[in-house]
DNA sequence: TATCCGAATGAGACTCAATCTCAAAAGGGA
DNA sequence: TCCCTTTTGAGATTGAGTCTCATTCGGATA
């Protein structure tokens, strides 16, 4: 697919002491290639219907390591099934959830990260990495 | 248990239109007497070590009465069980969860609070609930 | 306080995302 | 190409949470 992102691929296997197979480089191609917050299930079912046979074992198998390897970001919303979206080159940002239509909007702001690790420092922590969701309904007219 | 918390228990189930039961007293007292932040399993296993016969059914039935009234706070801390504590004439707080010893501690801002709501109306939303989770660990000394 | 009827309960079946198993297939160094 | 180890895939398994439905119970009424 695109030639940059495959040797990066290819580095973060062989960094992991991983082979480099046509499984794995078709699940990063299919969350890359999408800018959706999407499930595992459905990117599954997409690779299956791109005409690829592969099991979910190897997809969640997968996700796992771009995960550990910030390529892909993970994210809980709440309905038991994880999303997933590509991280590369990507600025972090929290979700806003909307609960009429469920549509997720992505946002940033530095004043709330400041905040966060300012809070997690008053206690006497370092801050890692946070869940952060706004559940909203569309403002009345 | 508490006189008062037995009222107000049999106000909510009134007003949802539900009967006052042995069982969903056990379920909120079970929770109302702790302080922590415990799944469903581990209320179930209580009130049944108590020498009370209830089943798992009921106390998940329970709990969301519970929390959709404001009794009880359920909180996803990313392992797969929900977490529940006592919410009663409780203000709002978010989580830290130690990542070296898995310890949660409390925590609130209100500037926190404002500029989520900030943020939300600033894309046309109102907020109406928030997940806030902050991962961290010690500070080395 | 006894009757009655709809609501609540409990045991266990079921769901569904995610993980595990292990025999077969494939990567890749020599 | 050979060989050894890793990876894969089909399907079994796990585990939190939900559902089913026969039985039990709450509580309004007389």
């Amino acid at each position: 697919m695109n030639d940059s992102t495959i040797q990066i691929l290819k580095e973060i296997l062989r960094k992991e002491g991983l082979r480099y197979t046509r499984q794995r480089q078709a699940v990063w191609d299919e969350i890359q290639n999408s800018q959706d917050h999407r499930d595992a299930e459905d990117i599954y079912m997409s690779i299956r219907n791109n005409g690829m046979n592969v099991s979910r074992a190897t997809v969640y198998r997968t996700i796992d390591v771009l995960v550990k390897n910030r390529m892909v970001r993970k994210m809980d919303v709440g309905d038991g099934r994880n999303r997933y979206e590509p991280r590369l080159d990507d600025a972090h940002h929290d979700h806003m959830i909307c609960l009429e239509t469920g549509k997720i909007i992505e946002f940033y702001n530095e004043e709330l990260e400041d905040l966060q690790e300012k809070i997690a420092e008053e206690n006497g922590y370092m801050l890692v990495r946070h869940i952060h969701q706004l559940f909203v309904k569309p403002l009345k007219k």
